[in-house]
RNA sequence: GGUGGGGUGGCCGAGAGGCGAGGCAACGGCCUGCAAAGCCGUGUACACGGGUUCGAAUCCCGUUCCCACCUCCA
């Protein structure tokens, strides 16, 4: 099977064939870091971070770019309601974001360009547009410069929508557009504005209009032309459609490939903001591990929704645990130095649902089950099919960013040192066990078993003796 | 009004003309001193009404309900 997406632009999902063999430019919308990311924000991260690591594991070498987005009308507003530079606010909210990923194992992209980083660009763009009759200063006094929908025939193209059918805006006063639905590539200084936000340019001072910022960072990192723009699917129109057409009317061929994740809901309504709804990835990570919200936001397949509910948790922790146990046990078993070198492999029913748009449901049924196959395996002393199990296992959690052997996945846990220590004390209450058990004195056997439970030790006895583990 | 996406067993969640994805939960069994973990088994699921077909959850027609976007939103 060929590696196929689903592109937004055709509502199809076909062939993916880069630009460049064995290269792979993606970039996809980060944060406008005007408040605390919510799960959302972070199932989209994830999302693409799915996506490259496939392309990774695929042999692409994969150049990623998200952008921040730190200059933006809730920036200032914020800033001014907390009496804050609008940029130290800005910095904080980028550093809350970058905790969230980190702590999920979204790995860091190539680039990641802040939008006030690169006005030069973004006033080259507009000087561009204007030249070629697409863009024009504000009619009135604003300072404005608007993109002129109505000269661009291809407007609407990505989200299939024909300009006349739009609703209008409810407050849709015409300020000095041509046509209402024109938007603001660049915003002229107003008063009352931070004087620190403003920029000089051609057209007066201003600042730069939020579509326009990722049009001119995706030209300077990935070229006029690339493999793959992603985003959520709330992003697809105006933010996308915006891009797309500024972008082409310059000259360029743009994204190859429009991906959307889909949203998460809170009882079937979209978690955001406004609605005040919203679940802070801090708030889940005080309910599981960071490899059980992971897992989680992961499980169902990016362009589904995903309606959160309190009881997800749980079984997502479950179903990791199984995952955990099995791999543990084999590795444990087969390898008791440490399974550094082992290398893992990737069953063909995995690979095929991976490269059909990222199925990931369908690979994880695929996990499953060499998971369960390992269990009987390990069960009937086959050390030959364990290994299999566990390097099917391990190639397929390490693909997914969910192994849970990685020990980006045991902070939290205590140190090397202090397992060690623990090792040898438990061990001793084990061995008064395995006495009380030789005598069949159960009563003895059992106190040493609670107590060791109150303390949060999980002991499991089997035919080569008893293990333990501290309770998740 | 326009543009999309949906309604799958107790729950989550894939699939998409014919062999019951997978996970969670439940129940029964095996294993165990008892547990835990594991393994085996148990569910007559596809919003509703028609139609096409040897056969439909999957195709067609109609109905209905939900969600997203058209305004800042991952």
């Amino acid at each position: 099977m060929t590696l196929r997406f689903h592109d937004s632009a055709t509502a199809t999902v076909r062939d993916f064939v880069p630009l460049k063999e064995g290269q792979v430019s993606l970039y996809y919308c980060g944060a406008t870091v005007q408040g605390e990311p919510h799960i959302g924000h972070v199932r989209s991260a994830l999302a693409f971070d799915q996506l490259t690591r496939w392309l990774q594991t695929s042999g692409f070498h994969v150049t990623v770019v998200r952008n921040v987005t730190d200059i933006d009308d809730k920036i200032l507003v914020r800033a001014g309601e907390n009496n804050e530079p609008w940029w130290a606010l800005a910095y904080r909210f980028e550093q809350a974001f970058a905790e969230a990923y980190a702590s999920l194992g979204i790995q860091k992209p190539s680039y990641e360009p802040r939008a006030t980083g690169h006005i030069p660009e973004m006033h080259a763009l507009i000087a561009t547009l204007i030249e070629r009759g697409h863009a024009y200063p504000a009619l009135d006094d604003s300072g404005d410069v608007y993109f002129d929908v109505r000269s661009w025939e291809r407007y609407g193209s990505l989200t299939h929508q024909n300009i006349d059918d739009m609703q209008a805006a409810p407050d849709a006063d015409p300020r000095g557009k041509r046509d209402p639905r024109d938007f603001a590539l660049w915003k002229g200084f107003k008063e009352g504005e931070p004087e620190t936000a403003q920029w000089a340019s051609p057209w007066g001072a201003g600042r730069p209009g939020w579509h326009l910022e990722c049009s001119a960072m995706v030209t300077k990192y990935l070229g006029t032309e690339f493999d793959i723009h992603g985003g959520g699917l709330d992003l697809r129109f105006p933010h996308h459609e915006n891009e797309m057409a500024q972008s082409q009317a310059a000259g360029h061929g743009f994204a190859n490939f429009w991906m959307h994740n889909g949203m998460v809901t809170y009882q079937g309504e979209k978690m955001s903001k406004s609605l005040g709804n919203t679940i802070n990835p801090r708030e889940m990570l005080a309910m599981a591990r960071p490899l059980v919200v992971r897992y989680y936001l992961g499980q169902a397949h990016y362009r589904s929704v995903l309606d959160y509910r309190p009881t997800s948790l749980t079984e997502a922790a479950a179903a990791v645990d199984r995952i955990e146990t099995f791999m543990h046990a084999a590795a444990t078993h087969l390898f008791p130095g440490g399974i550094e070198e082992l290398a893992g492999t990737l069953p063909a029913a995995f690979r095929a649902a991976m490269d059909d748009d990222l199925n990931i449901p369908a690979a994880l049924a695929v996990l499953h089950e060499s998971v369960r196959a390992g269990n009987t395996a390990l069960a009937a002393k086959s050390d030959d099919d364990t290994l299999l199990a566990l390097r099917a296992a391990l190639g397929m959690t390490t693909a997914l960013g969910i192994n849970p052997l990685d020990e980006q996945w045991q902070q939290g846990r205590g140190s090397d040192a202090e397992h060690a220590a623990l090792d040898v004390l438990i061990n001793a209450q084990l061995q008064a066990r395995a006495q009380a058990r030789a005598e069949k004195n159960w009563a003895e056997s059992d106190r040493i078993r609670e107590v060791l439970a109150a303390a949060g030790v999980d002991v499991a006895d089997s035919t080569s003796g008893s293990t333990w583990s501290l309770k998740k």
